[in-house]
DNA sequence: GTAATAGTGTCTATCAGACACTATGGT
DNA sequence: ACCATAGTGTCTGATAGACACTATTAC
C-alpha cells in the first residue's frame, strides 16, 4: 500500500485544473447557452471545435473557484452574473488528451434584456440554442456530457425554485416571469396556479409601475431579495411515481 | 489581458488536486462520520487534527474522480459504498497552508451493519457522531464546511428521496427503514403515511421473510434497484414558504 | 363597443398527516 | 389473556390544476 506523499516531496505529478461555465439565458421563445470557439492557433487540442467558455485557474489572480468562474463569466460576457451556482466536476485520465485533468463546472443565468458586449474575443463568442439534452454543434472534451448535466439541473431546480427570475430583466410582469418558466421547462403553466405561488412566497414585491400595452396594463414586479433564490414547498406537477 | 498558454507550455502553476469523502452511517439513534487523524510526523499541516478521508489524486491509478473516491473509501473501511455522490468542489489559495489547492468532495453512505475493517492504519480511523451541522472536534482544512454542506445535502435529500435505504442493511422491515429516516431527519414520521409513501413507488420489494421479534413479526423488503435512489414527487412535509 | 391581456374566484381531485383501528406472534 | 409491535382504514385539511369569470386599458 502507497502512503500519501511526504510534505516536502509534494512534485508528484498533479491534475490539469480548468474552470468551465455553462452561461444560459433566453431570447424569445428559447433557451440559449454561450460557447466559444477553441483556438486553431495555439495547437491545442479540439482546435475550432466549440466549447463552454472556461480555462485553466490562474493562482495569480484566483482568489478561489468560484472567483475564477465569475472571471471566465466577466471575460466572455462583461456582464456579472445573476446566478452563478456550482455544477459538479468532471476529471479523468482521458477527457483531455495533454494528461489527466479535471474541471470544475459552474452554471450562470443571466438576464434576457443584457446584451453581452462579448468580451475581449468577440468572434469567437456566440449563442446557440437549446434543443433537447444540448445544442446541434460537436462540443470539446466532455463539455457536452457537462452542458447535459447542467441543463438538467437546470429544468430539475426549475420546478421547485425561483431559479427563471434570474432569465428576466430587473423590472418584470408575472408574465414575462410565467414565459420565463414555461421557456426552460418547455410546457405551458396554468396562470392562475402560478400566480398564486409567486405571490404566496416572498418572491416578488410590487413596483410602483405598470406595463402599458394594447390592453389592461400589469402590474411590474421585482425579486424582494435579489441575492438568493425561493425554494417552494412542491415542484409544479406531480412526477415520478 | 493574458492570453491562455500554448499547448507547448503547461508548465504554469497548478493547484494540488484531492478528493475527500464524508462517509455517513448509521449506529443506534445517532448519525455518524468516518474521520481520519492527520498523521503527526510526516511534517504535513493540521498534523494531529481530524478529518475526512482523502488525499491526493494519483493519477497512475485513478482513472477519474469516482475512482479515486471510491479507492480512498476502500482503503479506509474496507467496504464498498452503499451509495457514492459527488458533493461539490472546494478550492483556494488559502485552505491549503502549502498553496492553491482545490478538492473534489463526495458523500457516501454505508449500510448499519457493515462496520468497516478500518483498512490499513486502524488506529487513525473513527466514527464520530454529529451533532448538528458538524462534530465536536475541530477538523482539518475547510473540512468542516465540507462536512456541513454534506449534512445538508444529505438532510435535504432525504426528505424527497430513497438515500436512507442505503444506511439499512441489505434485507430490512419498513419500520427499520423508517428509523433510519427519523435519525437522518431528527424528526419522528408517520407511520401510515410513510408506509404509503414508500410502497407506492417501486422503492422496495418483499423478501418471502419475517422478522421475528416479541410482537407480530414484521415483513421483510429489500431495494428493487438498489443501483439508483428514488425520488418522492414531493417532501415529506412541506418546509419553507 | 371590441379586442386583448391582466388578474381573481370557485370547484375538484389528490394526497399527506393524524389517528384509531385491526392483526399476529411471543410469553 | 395480555403485550408489543405490524400493518390498515378513514377522515380531514391543504393545495395544485382546471376553468370560467371579472377588470382595465387602447383603439
Amino acid at each position: 500500500m502507497k502512503k500519501q506523499p511526504l510534505a516536502a516531496n509534494l512534485d508528484f505529478p498533479r491534475p490539469y485544473t480548468t474552470v468551465d461555465v455553462a452561461i444560459f439565458s433566453v431570447a424569445g421563445d428559447a433557451l440559449r447557452v454561450l460557447l466559444v470557439e477553441r483556438s486553431r492557433e495555439d495547437g491545442g487540442p479540439f482546435a475550432g471545435c466549440w466549447a463552454l467558455p472556461g480555462g485553466f485557474i490562474d493562482i495569480e489572480r484566483d482568489a478561489d473557484l468560484r472567483h475564477c468562474a465569475l472571471r471566465k463569466l466577466r471575460e466572455k460576457t462583461g456582464l456579472a452574473a445573476g446566478y452563478l451556482e456550482q455544477l459538479g466536476s468532471w476529471g479523468s485520465a482521458t477527457r483531455d488528451p495533454r494528461g489527466w485533468s479535471a474541471t470544475h463546472a459552474y452554471f450562470a443565468l443571466l438576464p434576457a434584456a443584457a446584451e453581452p458586449r462579448a468580451g475581449a474575443n468577440a468572434a469567437e463568442v456566440c449563442w446557440f440554442p437549446v434543443i433537447g439534452k444540448g445544442v446541434r454543434v460537436r462540443l470539446a472534451f466532455d463539455h457536452a456530457e457537462i452542458l447535459a448535466a447542467a441543463l438538467e439541473r437546470l429544468r430539475n431546480k426549475v420546478e421547485y425554485t425561483s431559479l427563471p427570475a434570474f432569465l428576466v430583466p430587473k423590472e418584470f410582469t408575472l408574465t414575462e416571469l410565467q414565459r420565463a418558466y414555461e421557456t426552460v421547462l418547455g410546457r405551458r403553466l396554468e396562470k392562475s396556479a402560478f400566480r398564486t405561488r409567486v405571490l404566496a412566497t416572498r418572491l416578488v414585491e410590487p413596483v410602483d409601475k405598470l406595463r402599458a400595452g394594447p390592453n389592461r396594463p400589469a402590474r411590474v414586479y421585482r425579486l424582494s431579495n435579489p441575492g438568493a433564490p425561493v425554494f417552494f414547498a412542491r415542484p409544479f406537477s406531480p412526477r415520478g411515481k
